[in-house]
DNA sequence: GCGACAG
DNA sequence: ATCTTGTCGC
């Protein structure tokens, strides 16, 4: 317990002196048409993390696919999952442009970027840590957000957290509806991208499904991996 | 005090 | 995330 206090304490510190690093410009330069992407996730057995990687291009195309294990050293604990799995995300994307010979222009991370309690989710925990572009792409909400959803596919609601020295709120991400009908996704800038750019990307590659179809092909990567 | 809580 | 039965819909 009071072991537990003191190691939460930390991470909050951590994450508290990091947000400010991160940077969300406000109107970006578009996106290069060449970009490379990578859609990443990660699949648990213990502590082993299987990891897996989609490595694609702006029209959606697969150029490779990774996966690997690494070892997890920290547990999971809601808000801060970047701690459990940022370093095997880091290691992954550096294995992978060693082997491909490679450089990731964007990263879409299984998890939230600014959308968070303390602006610091797993996708600007990579972002920063990697200097890249990332988006965090979540399928639960760590942020309450009012205000009505349409049902319709490619609508979004806008997400804001609450800033006690700011009269105006911050907008931190959306619910996006990614699937007619169905639950919405949670997307969020995570590093170097503007929110509205993260939003306009990931609606590029919204497919059939909830989920994006490059992460879940790396989520059945990622499975596959680990049995 | 109570509820909520990325993966 | 993982465990785990049946059920509904395309």
């Amino acid at each position: 317990m009071e072991k537990n206090d003191t190691l939460i304490k930390k991470l909050t510190d951590f994450q508290n002196q990091l947000a400010p690093s991160i940077w969300i410009p406000i109107d970006a330069e578009p996106i290069y048409k060449g970009a490379i992407l990578g859609a990443i996730d990660v699949q648990y057995e213990g502590e082993n993390g299987f990891a897996a990687i989609v490595i694609f291009d702006r029209k959606g195309k697969i150029l490779h696919t990774f996966t690997k294990k690494y070892e997890a050293t920290i547990p999971y604990i809601p808000s801060f999952f970047a701690f459990r799995e940022g370093d095997i995300i880091i290691r992954l994307v550096n294995d992978a442009e060693k082997k491909f010979n490679l450089n990731l222009d964007i990263l879409f991370i299984d998890g939230h970027g600014i959308a968070h309690p303390r602006k610091f989710g797993l996708a600007s925990y990579v972002g920063l840590a990697l200097e890249k572009m990332s988006i965090g792409i979540a399928k639960d909400t760590l942020v309450k957000y009012t205000g009505i959803l349409p049902t319709e596919k490619y609508s979004s609601l806008d997400i804001y957290l609450e800033d006690k020295n700011n009269a105006e709120n911050d907008l931190i991400g959306y619910a996006y509806r990614s699937r007619e009908d169905v639950k919405p996704i949670f997307v969020s800038a995570g590093h170097k991208i503007s929110s509205k750019q993260a939003l306009e990307i990931v609606k590029e590659h919204t497919g059939e499904y909830r989920q994006l179809d490059v992460l879940r092909e790396a989520d059945r990567l990622a499975r596959e991996a680990a049995e």
